[in-house]
DNA sequence: GCCGTCCATTTACATAGGTAAAGAAATCAT
DNA sequence: ATGATTTCTTTACCTATGTAAATGGACGGC
């Protein structure tokens, strides 16, 4: 719980008075690879720490065909956050890669505390800050890159995936099939 | 300015007090057509409410091609918000379709006030919690759907902006080139 | 009303990436 | 270890979209 503590504090100091109340608020939970933390359809009620594990957030669409749009790598928050935020069905999947640690916590259960603890929303308001950036960073990416560039990245911003997860679920965060990442790496491999 | 307040409540509700306060922040400024509102490469400092009028949120890329990441139409918030948030330099240039008429703030003079005024910093997660919810959402139109979709979908979303800015810059907002867009629009008219 | 500029469309050709299916390689269960 | 399953690569063909250049409209300034 303390390294939890200190993860939190990283994004933005909390009092140890809120501290102490969050200890009662989340717990800890296993999962197991292939399992699921959050499942489309359905509203997301759960927010997560990320202590140890890899999960993918992927969208199914109604051809059956899943994009990879993130992978979680601890320490990181996880959850359905749109569906959190929104309090609509998840439009997400949220997919244990490995089997996972996490400390997880009724998300309502937080944001009912804002008013207390001012400290705890602007540590809210961070992420979403920082949430919201990543993603307009990935937006210009997708659109402005190919998807060998694109590799690229991926490579650098998750160096310790490329050999974790099957190749497959590279290309689906790429946004192309697994015969065009075949392509690419054995382009790079010769050029 | 009772407008701008009201819509300024309209996302989280500000005290009076709050209010009389953003009475002294905010400034009354006009932007002619292609005039800049944040300029890439400079660290934004302005935030901004537009009042009337359009503008489009725009990367250049080192080949000089332009994506159009964004429409703003009043009433709307305005800014480089990722330079805003990270203190970093403005990937983006965030120019005027039409005249304007905007309020606006500086930045710091607003978030320095999040001590005092709770409701603002509310406010101010909440705005970045949707826009966040709203990137996801494009990221996924970008990635699954083929631009076909993803103009229909720019005409229910904007649907005054089609007669209203020259073609190209929706070509560019759709990712694709004036060709692409010509040959989509003429596909619609016959099939 | 005329000219110049800007814009949209069209054409011909080039390319990135998709689809489907087969083969090769790696991994897993027993 | 062995077979079964999963994953990766390859092939052949197809489609969406890009590039460049030409054409033709529309519109503003005078």
């Amino acid at each position: 719980m303390q390294q939890l503590f200190q993860y939190l504090c990283s994004i933005s100091p909390l009092t140890p008075a809120t501290l102490r109340e969050l200890e009662g608020i989340f717990c800890e939970v296993a999962l197991r690879k292939h399992e699921s933390f959050v499942e489309a359809g359905k509203v997301a009620k759960k927010f997560g720490i990320l202590e140890h594990g890899i999960l993918r957030a992927y969208y199914r669409t109604e051809g059956g065909q899943e994009y990879n749009k993130h992978f979680f790598r601890a320490p990181c928050f996880i959850g359905g956050f749109s569906s959190l935020v929104t309090g609509e069905p998840s439009p997400i999947n949220l997919q244990a890669l490995t089997d996972c640690h996490i400390w997880e916590a009724d998300y309502h259960s937080l944001t009912k505390r804002y008013d207390e603890w001012p400290d705890l929303e602007r540590l809210s308001r961070i992420l979403a800050e920082q949430y919201f950036v990543q993603k307009e960073r990935r937006e210009v990416e997708i659109v402005l890159l190919n998807a060998d560039k694109r590799y690229q990245i991926f490579k650098n911003e998750f160096p310790e995936l490329e050999n974790l997860i099957p190749q497959y679920h590279i290309a689906s965060y790429l946004g192309i099939t697994p015969t065009q990442l075949s392509r690419i790496r054995k382009m790079r491999t010769k050029g």
